[in-house]
DNA sequence: TTAGGGTTAG
């Protein structure tokens, strides 16, 4: 059988062909796009390059095959093609996305010790990742190795660390870290300041968390999104509805910030927290009227709001609304309806759910 | 002459 992108291939201009290929990678025709590389590579004078293979393993990783990725890495070596700073980042972002943070660290040694010298970004993406891992020791470690090769943490890598310490409730490090960009000369912003406000608002420390506020503002940084979020969730899950919805307002009608999906998740939550699951339809609507598009963890508060009231037809239509929305279940969508149903003899709903059906008898 | 592009609230 003739192949036409292979015909077509062939009559391109030489110079052309990488960019060719890389297009096709970047395209998500990774078949096709393999096929063209094997074709180039039988062909005298012309070798797929480094730029060929970060599309081809990008598109890999993007795919969610990481250790095709990998493997195309190794085959990168073996053909005689350098992996370059490029190549390095799509593959460490890649593992610290799927969680592998283990491997992210090895082939970063492996790149250090192979004489390869990143550059700051590859510091930057591996301490991002071991932050939102909650691999604080790992990320400090890398800290110390990007100070050794010469380069600085920026704002990004900064706020990356005082979160991760904030989330592992080692506040004093947080500290620490705020302290050394101080020194730095870096200057601290909302999203540092955020953090400190979460981790206060967290563990009930309003007080604190008002405070922390207080200075952002007048260090001329203006209160975010964020900012309210956490404010707004801790008041919720403190009982403290009055204060939660005192600020929601402000945020609207100070601050000129419209309430997002997670504003609105985090109110919904609460009321089934509160036993007034009667009150979340009112706050849908209300979404809808903004323009707010409902996500799964709206989905999954009002689920666990009906199920803890055991109302089973109400979940059937939000069922079928998830499904006329495009809304995708995710894992905690099914731990709560695989449980439920299940303990109920409604199992056959879930199936029809995930399959993409209508599962209220009203809609039949 | 390319390729990737990291931060905050639920």
């Amino acid at each position: 059988m003739v192949d036409e992108s292979v015909i077509l291939f062939n009559e391109l201009d030489p110079s052309l062909k990488n960019t060719h290929v890389r297009n096709v990678f970047m395209d998500g025709r990774q078949e096709e796009g393999l096929r063209l590389m094997d074709r180039m590579r039988s062909m005298k004078g012309l070798a797929p390059n480094v730029s060929t293979y970060n599309c081809l393993i990008d598109g890999f990783c993007k795919c969610g095959d990481v250790e095709k990725g990998k493997e195309l890495f190794d085959q990168m070596n073996e053909v005689g093609v350098s992996p370059n700073v490029i190549t390095l980042n799509i593959l460490v972002d890649a593992y610290c996305d799927i969680d592998h943070i283990v491997k992210a660290v090895d082939l970063f040694d492996q790149m250090l010790a192979s004489g390869c010298s990143p550059d700051a970004s590859v510091y930057h993406r591996l301490i991002y990742g071991l932050c939102k891992a909650g691999r604080m020791d790992a990320a400090s470690n890398v800290l110390s190795k990007l100070k050794e090769a010469g380069f600085r943490p920026d704002i990004v890598c900064y706020n990356s660390l005082v979160r991760g310490f904030c989330k592992k409730s080692m506040v004093d490090k947080a500290y620490d870290i705020i302290k050394e960009m101080e020194e730095a000369g870096v200057k601290h912003d909302s999203v540092s300041y955020n953090s400190l406000i979460a981790y206060f608002s967290q563990n009930g420390n309003f007080g604190l968390a008002r405070k922390a506020m207080e200075w952002m503002i007048n260090e001329g940084h203006v209160p975010t999104i964020a900012t309210y979020g956490a404010l707004i969730h801790a008041y919720c899950s403190n009982g403290n509805i009055k204060e939660a919805m005192k600020l929601f307002n402000d945020m609207s009608s100070i601050s000129k910030i419209p309430p997002n999906t997670i504003t609105y998740s985090i109110r919904i939550e609460s009321l089934c927290n509160n036993n007034d699951i009667n009150g979340a339809p009112f706050l849908v609507d209300d979404m809808k009227a903004k323009g707010v598009k409902p996500n799964s963890d709206t989905y999954n508060a009002m689920f666990e709001g009906l199920k803890e009231n055991n109302l089973l037809e109400d979940a059937f239509i939000l069922m079928d609304a998830m499904i006329e929305h495009a809304c995708k279940p995710d894992y905690k969508t099914m731990e709560i309806l695989t449980r439920w149903l299940s303990t109920v003899g409604k199992s056959e709903k879930l199936t029809s759910f995930i399959q993409g059906y209508k599962v209220s008898p009203l809609s039949e």
